[in-house]
DNA sequence: TATCGTACTATTGCTGTCGTAGTAAATATA
DNA sequence: TATATTTACTACGACAGCAATAGTACGATA
């Protein structure tokens, strides 16, 4: 609804859906839908991850380790995949914030804040 | 030669090779083998773009219209393809810029500084 | 003589994201 | 009561940017 000019590229935000969704795991196990809501939230709808980005991130998380799936039903009786971070998965959000400290030093040397 | 233990992940960087790429050119015309000694002197060794990178990202910019070609030969009478940026490259330029900010200010939502 | 630096081109493959579509139950609205 | 919307996913194919590998060719340096 509100239409922002700017609209953020998958090419650029890709390669932190993942750390994206860790953080929001930290907290708490989570499933989908939920993650996808606290991440428009948090962004105040500055990014809505794509169902489909969100689902292959879970599967392809889940293969390296970084998180843990088990269904659990919800009040209304309808099923849900719950996730829950590893160890591993820690490590692998620490990493990829030490990592996004030197990216942005690095791609900061080549903007140019309007003057 | 300094190793550093991060290493930046081409998932992140993504999408803005094109912009340094035309941050070298705002200066002046240039073309390949400097453009990639240029972007790492500037980071200091931290990123050092692939030569498929670079050179894809010529005949994708070129079709697209932001940068333009043309040979000129060096000193040694070899043939070089230098790269001018155009106009539409520069407003492609400052709207990466703007979206750069956004991304940032996305990212960091996410991000927890160790304490 | 051989290696290194310069300056590319060509081809193929990978992977994260996206587009589209479909399923199905619960809840809200008319 | 009928319909639309929200919730909560799954499946499949395609795209695009980047990477790996290989090759070409010339000049300078050791």
């Amino acid at each position: 609804m509100t239409n922002n000019m700017i609209e953020i590229s998958s090419d650029v935000i890709r390669g932190y859906n993942d750390t994206m969704i860790l953080y929001i795991l930290m907290e708490a196990p989570s499933y989908g839908y939920e993650i996808a809501k606290k991440i428009r939230a948090l962004t105040e709808d500055k990014y809505i991850i794509k169902e489909t980005t969100l689902y292959s991130a879970f599967t392809r998380m889940e293969k390296n380790g970084y998180v843990v799936s088990y269904s659990q039903n919800a009040d209304n009786g309808k099923k849900r995949t719950y996730y829950k971070m590893t160890d591993a998965g820690k490590a692998y959000y620490k990493e990829k914030c030490a990592e996004w400290q030197l990216t942005k030093e690095v791609v900061e040397h080549f903007i140019r804040g309007d003057e």
